[in-house]
DNA sequence: TTCCTTTACGTACGTTGTGTATGTAAAACT
DNA sequence: AGTTTTACATACACAACGTACGTAAAGGAA
């Protein structure tokens, strides 16, 4: 077989990344082969290889790009809700549900990728990307040093869980509703405490 | 080789359960090997594959036991709260924390299990184990219909996040506390909503 | 233009781990 | 005492990952 340009080597790994998007979200990482992926994007498993080192690093690939997106979206929400931190924050957590779930990618990035890439890695690369808006939307309410870091926790795992929770009910506009009401009701309750002088 | 007798066969069967536990625990399910665990315990490939029907089947055996020994310590500080619906939600709560952290099993609970057995049958196991005292909990204190399931979820991912986080701070006394504050101050949020007669 | 190096794959192979089929000897029941 | 069932061990088939090697064209250098 003769070989393909620069360019249009470019295409085939972003075909790789693309079909193993899709692929990686509808079975899951593990009932996935790599050579559904190739088959899947017309080449060998030779092709793969070359573009990504393992099957974890084609995964560790398919996570990052779905986390760009999902942060884009949280930060281009929070920066259209005023100046205000608490509406930047109330807002950037709705846009993450909202993002999260629409991207078909809830099991990729909340089930398999902390399992696959192990939870530190999963943390950390999460930590940079979405979780690091969060933290600083909680600071600029207010939090003080002791529980910010755990208050961030267990916010992002309770969107994260509430993301799960809406992808079992697909287009329920009242479920989507509560679930949005029920996040209101705890980051209010992150900021009220903020605001009471916590110590 | 000969053959154990009944009771022996239920000791060989705890005793794979058991170094299949501490293995999964320390090294995560897609990186120990039946062959590993076999060896572990004494035994070959056979027994196990004798006394449980696959690698995931071993795996669920392993989840269901370290569920029912979380829920069991949840109940029971529960119970020790005395009458008080919110008292004891709180306690609850708390105890789970300790529990899940204190077991050295969050990897196994928290990270493995829903990848490996499906995030809708763990959840379905969740919800038998732990999660149903949460919910009834949650509605004990007079939470409404539309938001007690989102809330639930909401809660249990903080919980479950707030584990993770004091699993990256083993053994540090300041963490922890901060770690019940802020889940105090969410679990109030819920109970101070609805009492205020939410809708 | 010609040569050389590097790139972008394909092909073939070794290795590991799962699951299954089969063998066997002792326990448990009749 | 004989038969069946149990509790494993052994051996094998198969799938999937990773690696080594081959190859032909692209992209520069002379």
């Amino acid at each position: 077989m003769p070989r393909a340009s620069a360019e249009d080597a470019a295409r085939t790994a972003r075909s790789i990344v693309d079909t193993a998007t899709s692929l990686f979200a509808e079975s899951g990482y593990a009932a996935v082969a790599l050579e559904d992926v190739a088959a899947a994007a017309g080449v060998t498993r030779g092709a793969v290889y070359h573009h990504y080192a393992s099957k974890r690093g084609l995964f560790t690939a398919v996570v990052a790009r779905l986390q760009e997106r999902v942060a884009s979206a949280v930060v281009s929400a929070a920066d259209q809700a005023g100046p205000d931190a608490a509406a930047q924050l109330r807002a950037g957590c709705l846009a993450f549900l909202d993002a999260v779930t629409d991207a078909a990618a809830v099991r990729t990035l909340l089930v398999d990728a902390p399992a696959v890439i192990g939870w530190a890695e999963w943390r950390q690369l999460d930590a940079e990307h979405s979780v690091v808006h969060l933290r600083e939307a909680l600071a600029a309410t207010g939090i003080t040093g002791a529980l910010l870091d755990p208050l961030t926790a267990m916010l992002s795992g309770a969107m994260n869980d509430a993301a799960l929770w809406l992808a079992e009910h697909p287009a329920d506009a009242t479920a989507r509703a509560a679930a949005h009401r029920s996040l209101d009701l705890l980051v209010d309750a992150a900021i009220a405490q903020a605001n009471a002088g916590d110590r």
